[in-house]
DNA sequence: TAAGTTGTAACAATGCTTGTTTCAACTTTC
DNA sequence: GAAAGTTGAAACAAGCATTGTTACAACTTA
């Protein structure tokens, strides 16, 4: 099982955002051009982004921007703002423990604690990394290309 | 998205071949009714496990015993042995970034490495508790109920 | 030999991810 | 005000993964 596409999508989008923003209005359209991700998935994600605070979008006016400076947006931002895991986790417990069982009965208090404890270490790590970051690293590559 | 039930399954499973083992013969049929997971995919997983050398089973004569002590059995080689992340890793990258783009041309090289830090820090975490804790914990508490 | 069990293949059901079409609402420009 | 371009959102389809189910051969033990 693997976490969604939609989050390297949306960190392309916002590196996008911030590099080409300055020169042109950067729409969905554009987006979709770039990232290889249909212009409609493009317009959910700049919304799930929009509902989080990192960037603004208007209906009508073309071109996104960011809500607040890329120093501040963490990789956890953006994978909070886009995959769906706060209602029940990075893991998914199998469903139907037999409550007869004195093992079925507690195997849920046993594991939930370390697993919460891995998400949050992946989830830590994620927020190591600001946007602001990334840029720098992309123009840089693109820089020495 | 979310990683599969049957890693918690899993672990389920091994829980009950520690404690029951020396007291009966543990089927999958038996496993089946203390996880209310499908007896074949119970069989399914002790497969996995047997391939990652975790768990010893045999044709025809039922019960399931630890290949290794628990104590040397850690929760990641159970998500290794269950999960087929190997190949392309936790996180799914959007596969058709436009070469044309600087952005979509080195998106992939700067995330990458960011990307494996956070799936190496979940599975870390994962590393540090064995299935011997997780048999302990639930012992005490049968205990304690 | 009979009963119980594992290993495995094939198929169905369900749900999730992504893509696609469509259209109303909005902004900007002419 | 009209036209063109854009966003937001709903509805639906395609593809894939997960889980359950059925079926059966191969094996072990009594």
């Amino acid at each position: 099982m693997q976490i969604t596409s939609k989050f390297t999508a949306a960190v392309h989008i916002l590196t996008c955002i911030e590099i080409f923003g300055g020169e042109m209005r950067v729409t969905s359209d554009f987006l979709s051009g770039s990232t290889g991700v249909n212009a409609v998935i493009v317009r959910n994600v700049l919304g799930q982004l929009r509902t989080a605070g990192i960037v603004e979008t208007r209906q009508g006016s073309g071109g996104a921007h960011l809500a607040k400076p890329a120093g501040e947006i963490t990789l956890y931002d953006v994978y909070r703002a886009v995959e769906c895991t706060d209602d029940d986790g990075l893991f998914r417990f199998h469903e139907n423990p037999n409550a007869k069982c004195p093992v079925g009965r507690n195997i849920h208090k046993v594991m939930d604690g370390r697993l919460e404890a891995a998400q949050a270490a992946l989830e830590n790590e994620l927020k190591k990394t600001t946007l602001a970051e990334i840029v720098a690293d992309t123009k840089k590559i693109i820089k020495e290309e």
